[in-house]
DNA sequence: CGGCTTCTAGAGTTCTCTCTCTAGAGAGAT
DNA sequence: ATCTCTCTAGAGAGAGAACTCTAGAAGCCG
């Protein structure tokens, strides 16, 4: 055999098909040797615990979501929120496998046995992803004068909730739930 | 040893908390022995599976919530619709443990696996909700003119995503948050 | 060509879980 | 008092999972 025979990639995939087949738990090492096709060698060559591939899972998707929604954050605080919820919802229509990952939460991937560098990694990103989330909320409450749980439900919570009932059904999202979403949101931060 | 030493539900509460502390995974039949303190001898008595122990989890969780929640359905449709998202958030926040299972989702519990009892029972108790809100979005649709997907974000899904960020987080939910939640459904439905 | 390194294959160990099975305790009936 | 039925206790079998270990294949560098 060559180098390399196995991409790296194509593991998570199968681990992420086993979560979308069950759940975060039937993400197992020996699963995905299975779905993937690859000896257990391959696998424990590239992760060498199952919390090693859960965090990989994990952080894989969660980097995605961020780099294509971290640009909605600039600009003025209700159109950035509108943007924002527009944005998640077609990116969980254009990635509903790994919209499941994160829908499925942190807790599912057991994150206490994660390595260090598995944990500094998502902390630094969830840590970067929280700066722009306050920012945001804290021009919304000078905007609108909102408090922040509610700013957090419709803001935050809200899109999720849109997406959550077609994606765990295993459907596809409605192409006019983006619209739903930012009309809610603009809605309820005039 | 007398008759019947343990309780039924105290078997069921300590797969809740398994289920609380970690996921729906997380309620095995050894998990329960120890967590109860009882013999495995004592639980598959009750419990002839551990498909049998889930659907009784499950179970009874949902028909608690039902049995708390019906009544709002009653009246006029934007009051029912306000009424249900307070009280929904009302029943999660006095029972948090209970509303974990729902938020895991029937899924979790591995209905496939049940037995036809368990099955049936779920699927009458099912029904019987499933026609109380399709008469309520059908009353919503004539009141307000709104498509279905927008509604049952409002109405369903809402009241679940306001509480599901505190409860995943295993934090107590703000004593005003039925107050946003109805709030927001009064507005969305104006 | 030959050695070094990276990667793959898969057998084997240990652990935990589900479920079965047997022995027997205790309450009520006759 | 003893018999029956319900319930409890816990040992043990079988399955599957995480992880370890060893042998070896294949690219790269001299």
């Amino acid at each position: 055999m060559p180098r390399l025979v196995h991409d790296t990639s194509a593991i998570l995939d199968a681990a992420v098909r086993l979560l979308v087949a069950g759940s975060a738990d039937a993400i197992t090492i020996a699963g995905v040797i299975r779905e993937a096709g690859v000896s257990s060698g391959s696998v424990y060559h590239r992760f060498p615990t199952r919390a090693a591939l859960l965090a990989a899972v994990w952080n894989r998707a969660v980097e995605g979501f961020h780099a294509e929604l971290e640009e909605h954050f600039a600009g003025e605080p209700v159109a950035a929120a509108a943007a924002l919820g527009r944005h998640t919802v077609a990116w969980c229509r254009a990635h509903p496998a790994d919209a499941r990952v994160l829908l499925a939460g942190l807790g599912a991937f057991e994150p206490t046995s994660w390595s260090p560098e598995s944990r500094e990694r998502r902390e630094a990103g969830q840590a970067r992803w929280d700066r722009h989330v306050r920012r945001l909320l804290a021009g919304l409450r000078a905007e609108t004068g909102r408090e922040t749980a509610e700013l957090l439900l419709v803001v935050i919570d809200v899109p999720y909730a849109a997406v959550r009932r077609y994606l765990s059904a295993g459907r596809d999202i409605p192409a006019n739930l983006g619209d739903i979403v930012e009309r809610l949101i603009r809605a309820q931060l005039a």
